[in-house]
DNA sequence: ACAATTTACGAAAACGTTTTCGTGTAACAA
DNA sequence: TTGTTACACGAAAACGTTTTCGTAAATTGT
């Protein structure tokens, strides 16, 4: 068991103070080029590291930045992960990232984990359950703090916070329209609950695009998921209507696939009997068959953009005043799920 | 901007010394009812919080653990996430995540990043690149200090180490030797290179389900798939053969999908004209038509196992001695791309 | 040869905690 | 009363760094 190497121990083996040490591998110039030399070689020997909590507690500053997603298996997140992590790599931050599961008291936990001297600033898109709470208090004393957040995709409502997000009404409204414009006339949606604003909101676009199409929306095509039962039976429900919708726009990619696979076992010809189309493009939507049409996020960019504004906020504490809030646009990804003639 | 409240700002206004505020914020019983509630109450009003940094250099504990992944997106990686964190939350641990990119220099970084200082324990999977490179030296200089340190699903070669796995070798036969009961006669297989093991050891499994049934394996029935090249092209190869195979394993889900996908863009029935295989249970393997036979991993178990043994090792060091290799089972779960008859 | 400057290093404080040890006062026993 | 014990708290060291400041010795200038 080898003792731990500390710059205390080395000062003691090569006979300099701690503070040489500590120069000397830092390259100050009040170091001799000899002695600095004979460091080296030493601390490459010994394979001696640096503790990064004392370093960071000294410095007031860690280098890294945190990151809490709700779940890590979407393609969507893992995106924006990606284009932050780019964008911090060449700032020379690291990422560390965790994810809240959807829960409040692991995403109220791993905040302030990583506030507490972890991270000089944090990313994050907001738990479910913390939108049904509707508590944000974690956030909010940050805040107060001045310490630097910027939200992404999901962001706290009734307080004013950094955010990039995109805009779901106008991403919902572009879906619909495009099914409008091959011809549907009668189309649901599979959304979540109401309280999920990135749900709520793609259903606002969607019925927008009915009533500027003079259709009317009707209650009994829209069916909101409860992700705690099954998700495949609710899905069901809707092949089981007496009169079936022909076309579907589904908020996330997972609905989309369901959707598409239950519509092939009724006999269903996609898009001929019904059309579908999704949100998010990962790899799901280009995969199955027919290949499925959506609304693509750019989640890479979105990291970037808010990785740039919380590099911002903590190079300047002064621009911390005016609050900035960025829209990544959506675009529509055309597949074969909703090409009819 | 509110400054900093620390235990010294705590002790000046409340006209007690540094070490009454910590002790009665650790609830120690040195310190008086009155004096503990009159500290809580104030310390609850500005709200103060411990800084991590300090607490860990002081204590030299963090109680968090360090999970490096080489991907994010995967399914099985963010089960065995999910296992890991399952586990250690019971235990009182808390996890960092951060991914390698499947890059050897990233994953070097982080591994050095967590180490020294911000985790007491270390989970990984090594990255693609690594295994390239043959180059695990930043692991082996932790084993050589006695970091706790284990390794799942992808653990380096040529050191002894601890690990959870599993038997890709048996997998590999089980997938394979499926295929040849429901009739298949020519088998292809969808591999990585060489130097990845896991596809490997699938590619051994392949092999020796093969010859047991009599079957000679043919290199031309062999595709390695390089994920530098697009990967659609380097399948479809599989597809000009002059003389098709008529069933095919892939070795994890992506490369199934593919198949699947252009297998029907061929005009080839699945299962009847190819049968199709893949590897890890997603959501992906499910929601194709057909939906895909694969073979399961148990990502959570695995990474519930593997967190067991890091908290052991970290509790207690003699443990280190004595490297343990534990395997996790798969199992086959049939479904329609190989339904036949 | 002497002052002025530069060079090369060490002492000590600081970052924010925890913890060991010491100590003055109050309560108790004899 | 005096001696003992318990109580409630403070001083200071420690965790492993960085950084400011001070200062001998070496170098330079005249």
């Amino acid at each position: 068991m080898s003792v731990k190497v500390t710059l205390k121990t080395i000062a003691k083996q090569l006979g300099y103070s701690v503070s040489t040490i500590s120069k000397a591998l830092n390259n100050s110039d009040e170091i001799s080029l000899q002695t600095k030399q004979k460091i080296l070689a030493y601390v490459q020997d010994v394979g001696y590291q640096p503790n990064n909590l004392a370093v960071s507690l000294q410095r007031q500053r860690t280098m890294t930045i945190g990151v809490i997603v709700p779940e890590l298996v979407h393609h969507f997140f893992s995106r924006v992960i990606s284009g932050a992590e780019n964008f911090a790599t060449h700032a020379g931050f690291k990422l560390l990232i965790s994810m809240s599961n959807d829960e409040w008291d692991k995403e109220r936990q791993m905040t302030e984990l990583l506030t507490n001297g972890y991270v000089d600033g944090l990313l994050v898109s907001v738990a479910k359950q913390t939108f049904e709470k509707g508590n944000f208090d974690h956030f909010s004393s940050l805040i107060e703090h001045n310490f630097p957040l910027v939200f992404f995709d999901r962001a706290p409502y009734g307080i004013t916070v950094d955010k990039v997000t995109i805009n779901d009404i106008e991403g919902g409204y572009i879906a619909v329209k495009h099914l409008i414009e091959k011809g549907a006339k009668k189309v649901a949606i599979l959304t979540t609950p109401k309280h999920i604003s990135v749900g709520a909101d793609r259903e606002k676009g969607y019925k927008k695009a009915l009533i500027e199409a003079g259709l009317l929306p009707d209650e009994n095509l829209i069916f909101r998921i409860d992700e705690r039962a099954p998700i495949r039976e609710q899905i069901e429900l809707m092949f089981k209507q007496k009169a079936l919708p022909d076309a579907v726009f589904a908020v996330n990619e997972k609905y989309a696939a369901l959707t598409l696979k239950l519509a092939v076992q009724q006999g269903l010809n996609v898009p001929d009997d019904l059309m579908v189309i999704g949100f998010t493009d990962g790899f799901i939507s280009k995969s199955t068959t027919p290949s499925l049409s959506t609304i693509a996020q750019h989640g890479f960019e979105m990291g970037e953009k808010a990785m740039e504004i919380l590099l911002e906020k903590i190079e300047d504490k002064s621009a911390l005043n005016n609050p900035k809030s960025v829209i990544i646009p959506t675009n529509l990804v055309e597949r074969e799920s909703t090409k009819k003639v």
